[in-house]
DNA sequence: TCTGGCTCTAGAATCAGATTCTAGTCATGG
DNA sequence: CCATGACTAGAATCTGATTCTAGAGCCAGA
């Protein structure tokens, strides 16, 4: 999809919007930047920002993509190694809140963002853009499912019991009502795993 | 804080804007409808609108204070009859769910609504007109908590924990991802209690 | 080397739509 | 009956997103 991108410095303006974004919707929020403003803190041209992102609903699609990159990719490497599901699933609620900690304003920007309209529309592109990574991680959970290892349940239920939690707690932490304590993270992974394991299988694991 | 209304065609006016507006935020999204759109819908001009409202944004946030209201009245009702922590618990999950069903429009539009900036900005005013009736639910949730009930865990987990899964999994039915199917409010009422119940009590409870 | 075509930058001009303003109307209390 | 404040109307204004026109820089092929 992407064309080649002929200048380096194409490129270079593009991520300086980019970032100028990030910092200018983190202030401001969303709604309340103007272009202007991105203009300002990235010093492009309002021509050159409606040419790399084609509208203001264009750069927030763009950097919801390239946040929800840096959290999947930073995700891939701790999963491959996990085999069990319970390793599995903690792994997964873990990391989202530990990243979420070491990238406070990325963070943020994914959980306001979410369920904004102007993100929210671009779906398809964000899908294809990310899907398969989710795609997979979801028919491992099937697969886990299948072989005893976690609960039969609806399909559609899986990832609401393993993040839901998770992402309620970041976002009251995102709008400053909580703060994330340490060690909470393994709070929500427990919590987890209780759900989800199979009903039989005590606390401890029956050697 | 309310001043009385003099005149029941004022209030009448209000409603209609108000049903208007939840029409046009149902059909076309909260930033594509014009305050043209509503004023279309409902009959009103446009100083009306802005006489009852004051600004776009006001009108967002006064349909999702009364979608919260709704919401509370009829969870209102429930609660008052129920004493143990189970029932606290799977009550308070199930009429989420079943309250979301029976409302589609309201609870979608809260979904939305409840990160965006136009409605996050008036917390104030949300928690004031709303918020008795959360706080009391959460001091019952950790009188639960102190007495053994529920499982001892940071204070800020225990909402994430019950309502979580629920409002991600509405979240997807908001978006048109699943469908709601029946019984599954059941689903995530057992598996929140088998988040928050206390370790050592199996499901049934010991004389 | 020259030319066409493409990416990219600039910034002025346009346009949509939110908000403000002025001028009433109407009901009520005095 | 008058003054007052809630309320309605709709024109005028203003802000800020988007579009448009022009031009610079760069590469490929003639």
């Amino acid at each position: 999809m992407e064309r080649k991108r002929r200048s380096a410095t194409g490129e270079q303006s593009r991520r300086a919007i980019l970032n100028a974004a990030l910092d200018c919707f983190s202030r401001l929020g969303w709604a309340a930047t103007t272009i202007e403003d991105i203009r300002k803190v990235s010093g492009a041209s309002v021509g050159s920002v409606y040419h790399h992102f084609g509208a203001k609903e264009g750069i927030a699609v763009a950097l919801y993509i390239d946040c929800l990159r840096l959290h999947q990719e930073s995700l891939r490497g701790r999963l491959e190694r996990k085999h069990d599901a319970e390793a599995f699933v903690r792994t997964i609620v873990t990391h989202h809140i530990a990243w979420s900690r070491e990238h406070p304003e990325a963070a943020r920007y994914l959980l306001r963002m979410r369920r904004e309209e102007a993100v929210a529309a671009a779906e398809q592109e964000i899908q294809s853009a990310t899907g398969d990574f989710i795609r997979e991680g979801f028919s491992r959970l099937k697969t886990y499912a299948q072989s005893g290892e976690l609960l039969p349940l609806p399909p559609s239920v899986y990832l609401p019991l393993m993040l839901g939690p998770a992402q309620e707690l970041l976002s009251a932490w995102a709008n400053g009502h909580v703060e994330l304590k340490a060690g909470i993270e393994k709070v929500l992974a427990d919590a987890a795993w209780r759900c989800l394991r199979p009903e039989t299988a005590p606390s401890r694991k029956v050697p």
